[in-house]
RNA sequence: GCCGGGGUGGUGGAACUGGUAGACGCGCCGGACUCAAAAUCCGGUGUCUGAGAGGACGUGAGGGUUCGAGUCCCUCCCCCGGCACCA
């Protein structure tokens, strides 16, 4: 044994022996529970940060914990391959996409490796591989044939960078979420993932996920939008030049609030509804809006600040109920793409429309009341909107109607005229698949100029994707691909043209987790096991995927069930969202206002007489840097630190540590290198511990030292495991500190007392350093592989204390403490507490006007 | 605006169903070792006050419940994240 503490043998060893008994493949036993432990997967972008080393921290320390409380473990890993920045990649270094990434995979897995996570690495994959994605067209074509993928041309998202269509959950204030782009408006053909189907679902089963954190299901709830409501038409005798009646004279809106119904004084249509349009062939002024509304709608990140805006179109419709005439606005503010693209405007009872009516002196009638409040046109009033107290007036025979009874009356009445019923709306939009890009899944599709787009038939799947094109920049490069463009149709045998889009990369990450939990060689995208190790019982990731990929996923493996592929109809059971990694930001802001940063190593750092950082001083030019606070380690913001460097440097044990010990899991965690340090040197000292413990160490100590040491490592091991429980890595971490402490302060090491200590150290610690534990637990001759040693577990004999300590206080203050054998009686404890010198000072003579006593804790004298 | 999560020393963060606030680590101060430094080890470290024993104050602000409140209730302030012309 090593006398002293090298990480990198230390490592290397335990790393070969975890290898050479394939210590992490996983198996079906059914003796034991079984424990699916995910990590979101990597995309290959060149070698891990810290991010990753996080995430795969948190999920390695819950494998291992579980796999040594006697579960069945499954820790899967693998890439999610395709996607822009290889094509990016290849454009700057003139190397195929297919290339760069695989050179990428073999590097960040000799890193994961060097990290020693307990990954079962025979279940890998990699989703650019035709044997997985071949699954994704496969799917694809059977949600064709059940109507949940189709074909349409829309105006969609485009993303001016990376020259691609992005889904809705793919835009982010505007811009596309990975170039920060403004996204413009096209109108292209692709296709859609009947997502909205299943919202009804989709929504009602969060309540089903009880391990998920409340926002992220907040979020989703949100994201899908249901809404309550009534659809129903105006009418109207609007003809185009055809002479045709437009929309068979229905202007069709939707509602949340049909119980005002009686209160519209006009109503709103998109720029791009076909009132509008038809209202701006003769009016040149009205036209010149509309354009102007479309152009401005590019912008989406404007709009929420954006001025109401609207102009008449001269065109009235008539009101279904009173059927008297409704003039017809363009409204900036009318989404074409929610409900019908137009609304009925109650100016009396919405703000929006309160304001809108005011600006262009349209007429505001009141049509509810509440608590015969007076009703003002001057100035908006909260009252105006609520829906709980209002009571319907001006309504003629919906007077005196609630909001309930009012939405029901009404919405029998349009039913009866065939002109409206009870609607539910979502927010929540089919998921667009179709991507103008090159490294990604190709889509199934032929096309052929006398049957149209015909699916590939599934014996000739996969349709691979050639991997040595190389993007130029230019557009999609599988459209000079002749050999992959060219091939037949499959129903007439004519020569025809292949489909160049390809899928959405979500879609490879809407599954992986059922293909790591089947045996890769079935021919089949998935098999049986997988329903014995699914649903992931515990997956982790980052916040970053609370819509998106957790919200597809969640879509695909109900699509799946439908299909008979798998039992289950939830993905994750457990999810945690593990907080960002920050490190302190330096920069200068030179005058012509661009932003200089500097990484901290070329930096000296200058800190208060506090020890708080304030500044810094560049290396390079010996000039003052700015200290802009701690935030999110970027590539942009250069404050990120390389786990190579810090593994190389510390090893990875010190690097798991710190991890887990800074910061519990949920929250971000601040990178500090003296915190690092502090980590090695806990671990150093452990380490020398063991090697005190293995030369035979001192004497005995006297036996009440060794029973209050005892006492006080079982109680901090019962609290440790309360903590894991709570997934609390922090504070298990500080509990293993503690024991090292308290074995330090017994200098003697060659009892039983150290002995037991030392073994319940070494299993607490394991799951968070696995290295140096495996290597003591070893030499010390604890055992041959601390993975299959049981987990330590409190004893009661331990805990048992002859004398307490009870605190003492008076009016709830604290006065001192007592000593007590624990089988002190009540009436004892109260004796003694009068008797104590510090209670009689405040009593002060006077006689205590209640005594409370918590009984093994604490007594407390009310004066 | 709506929804969710927070606010505790110099600092990251602890605190079981209300029961010794600040565990553990970092930083800082002092000491030992050393020619010296680094490393290591030992001690101290919420604020104010006091020579000291001690005392007072203290978990964003203010109120309340309670023998006792970081924890429960009410009012307010601030921060972070998400959503948002959604009809």
């Amino acid at each position: 044994m090593q006398a002293d503490y090298h990480p990198e043998s230390i490592e290397q060893l335990a790393q070969q022996y975890w290898d050479s008994s394939q210590a992490f493949r996983a198996k079906r036993e059914h003796r034991k529970p079984k424990y699916y432990c995910l990590s979101m997967f990597p995309y290959p972008s060149g070698k891990l940060h810290m991010g990753h080393v996080r995430n795969y921290t948190i999920g390695d320390v819950l494998s291992r914990y579980h796999r040594m409380k006697g579960y069945n473990v499954l820790q899967p890993m693998g890439w999610d391959a395709f996607g822009l920045p290889a094509e990016n990649a290849a454009i700057q270094n003139r190397v195929p996409p297919a290339k760069w990434t695989y050179d990428n995979i073999a590097y960040m897995k000799r890193q994961l490796k060097s990290l020693g996570f307990a990954i079962d690495w025979s279940r890998e994959l990699a989703t650019c591989r035709p044997d997985y994605y071949k699954w994704n067209q496969w799917l694809f074509l059977r949600m064709l044939e059940k109507g949940i993928a189709y074909k349409k041309t829309q105006v969609v998202n485009w993303d001016p960078v990376d020259q691609t269509v992005l889904a809705n959950e793919q835009v982010i204030e505007g811009r596309g979420w990975r170039t920060g782009a403004i996204v413009e408006k096209r109108e292209i053909p692709g296709y859609y993932l009947g997502i909205t189907q299943y919202a009804e679902e989709l929504l009602a089963d969060l309540d089903k996920l009880p391990g998920w954190p409340e926002r992220v299901k907040t979020m989703q709830a949100n994201w899908i939008g249901k809404s309550y409501g009534v659809r129903f038409a105006f009418t109207h005798d609007i003809r185009d030049n055809t002479g045709a009646l437009i929309d068979d004279g229905r202007m069709w809106v939707f509602t949340t609030r049909a119980d005002t119904i009686m209160g519209v004084t006009f109503c709103a249509v998109a720029a791009e509804h076909p009132l509008a349009a038809h209202a701006a062939e003769n009016d040149p002024a009205l036209a010149s809006f509309i354009d102007k509304c479309k152009r401005g709608s590019v912008m989406e990140a404007d709009m929420a600040t954006m001025d109401k805006e609207g102009m008449d179109t001269g065109l009235k419709v008539m009101h279904p109920l009173t059927g008297e005439p409704v003039p017809v606005w363009v409204g900036n503010y009318v989404l074409m793409g929610y409900g019908e693209g137009a609304v009925m405007a109650v100016p009396a009872h919405d703000e929006r429309d309160f304001g809108f009516a005011r600006k262009y002196k349209l007429p505001i009638k009141q049509s509810i009341s509440v608590r015969n409040l007076s009703f003002d046109e001057a100035a908006w009033q909260e009252w105006y909107a609520d829906k709980e107290h209002g009571i319907c007036v001006n309504s003629g025979k919906y007077d005196g109607l609630n909001y309930e009874a009012a939405v029901d009356a009404i919405a029998t009445d349009l039913a009866e005229k065939g002109l409206g019923e009870k609607k539910v709306q979502w927010r929540l939009r089919d998921w667009g698949i179709s991507r103008q890009r090159y490294w990604g899944c190709p889509i199934p599709i032929i096309h052929c100029d006398t049957c149209g787009s015909v699916p590939v038939p599934d014996e000739q799947l996969p349709v691979v994707l050639p991997e040595d094109c190389v993007p130029d920049g230019s557009g999609n490069p599988l459209l000079k691909r002749e050999d992959f463009l060219n091939t037949y149709c499959p129903k007439c045998g004519k020569p025809a043209r292949r489909e160049t889009d390809t899928m959405d990369t979500f879609v490879d990450s809407s599954w992986y987790y059922a293909r790591y939990a089947s045996q890769f060689k079935s021919g089949a995208m998935v098999d049986e096991e997988t329903n014995y190790w699914m649903p992931v019982d515990q997956y982790i990731g980052g916040i970053e995927h609370a819509i998106l990929h957790l919200l597809y996923s969640r879509f695909w493996t109900k699509v799946m069930r439908d299909l008979g592929l798998v039992e289950y109809s939830e993905p994750f059971s457990n999810l945690l969202t593990q907080g960002m990694v920050l490190n302190l930001i330096f920069s200068r802001h030179p005058d012509n206002g661009a932003v200089e940063y500097f990484s901290p190593e070329e930096l000296e750092i200058i800190k208060d007489e506090a020890g708080r950082v304030i500044g810094a001083k560049s290396l390079a030019d010996g000039r003052t840097v700015d200290f802009q606070g701690m935030g999110t380690m970027s590539k942009s913001k250069r404050n990120g630190v390389d786990p190579q460097a810090i593994i190389d440097q510390y090893g990875a044990d010190t690097a798991r540590l710190f991890m887990m010990f800074a910061s519990p899991p949920e929250q971000t965690l601040e990178w500090v290198d003296s915190g690092v340090e502090g980590a090695f040197r806990f671990l150093r000292r452990l380490w020398n511990f063991g090697v005190r413990f293995g030369n035979g160490g001192g004497p005995a100590n006297a036996a009440h030292l060794q029973k209050v040491t005892r006492f006080e490592i079982h109680s901090v091991l019962k609290q440790a495991n309360y903590d894991l429980s709570k997934h609390q890595f922090n504070t298990v971490s500080s509990a293993a500190m503690k024991i090292l402490n308290a074995l330090d302060r017994l200098a003697g090491v060659d009892d039983e007392v150290v002995k037991e200590g030392f073994s319940i150290l070494l299993r607490l610690l394991a799951p968070i350093t696995p290295h140096i534990t495996h290597i003591l637990w070893r030499e010390l001759g604890f055992g041959e592989d601390i993975l299959q040693a049981p987990w330590p577990e409190p004893l009661a004999e331990a805990l048992e204390q002859d004398e307490i300590e009870i605190v003492l206080q008076v009016n709830g203050k604290l006065r001192g403490n007592l000593t007590v054998a624990k089988t002190a009686s009540k009436a004892t404890l109260e004796q003694l507490a009068l008797a104590h010198p510090s209670v009689q000072k405040h009593l002060a003579g006077a006689a205590a006007k209640k005594i409370v006593v918590v009984p093994g804790r604490l007594i407390n004298v009310v004066i």
